[in-house]
DNA sequence: CCGAATCCTGTGAGATACTG
DNA sequence: CAGTATCTCACAGGATTCGG
């Protein structure tokens, strides 16, 4: 994936799909930490090794699949705001649900189903 | 993605790489709706368009990660059955919240935000 | 300061054929 | 029945360069 596969049938893939891209997360994450809205270039500073070309890509797919607002000032010089929308901030607890597994995965990678047996 | 990028720091990208593969949600699907295990060939058929090599590839892959049991009957002729481990049924909820945000998500795509108030 | 256009490459995915 | 072995191809990701 995320190449996009069974389109429309499957809502999972579809949210899968959107937020499978490489950036896409560690960007989710940046901007969900700044309610207010965070800068192109302090976004860019933020997710450190990202090119122009791939925050431009990642922020306009976000945009488009209705995760990301983008608010432009027509200042010199420019001035880009970036802020998740309200379907943006939904997804958080759903990734906070993921995360919880994550760390269940790795706790049981590690040696610890057998010494356990003090709890009970 | 479902290139690695941020090795270990991360625990949800942990997940979505694990999960991230073309054919491992709906497998992992089939896989929850049999909870007794289901063989080799069950899975192929269920699984429409997939080939051999890539079924294999992802049940290893799921085995590898913990998700997935492999018991082999040392029959003739062979006989495989897959099954979700525990930590694979513990993910089922943690989608089904992804789920209902994709759902959510395609709601809102549709345009009806705008509409609600006048038609006269 | 905030991007776009072009080109290149590594990897996931698949087709096809063969095996214990 | 349950896989393996190669080969090819498309596409996401990225380097580089340029513009309002």
């Amino acid at each position: 994936m995320t190449t996009k596969i069974y389109k429309g049938n499957c809502p999972v893939i579809d949210a899968l799909t959107i937020i499978g891209g490489k950036w896409k997360l560690p960007l989710l994450w940046h901007l969900a930490n700044n309610q207010s809205g965070i800068r192109y270039n302090a976004l860019k500073r933020k997710l450190d090794g990202i090119t122009n070309i791939m925050l431009t890509r990642s922020l306009r797919e976000l945009e488009e699949d209705g995760l990301v607002t983008r608010v432009q000032y027509p200042e010199i010089p420019p001035h880009v705001n970036y802020s998740l929308t309200e379907q943006g901030e939904k997804l958080i607890p759903a990734l906070l649900t993921i995360k919880e597994w994550g760390e269940q995965l790795q706790e049981s990678k590690n040696d610890w189903g057998k010494k356990a047996s003090s709890h009970s």
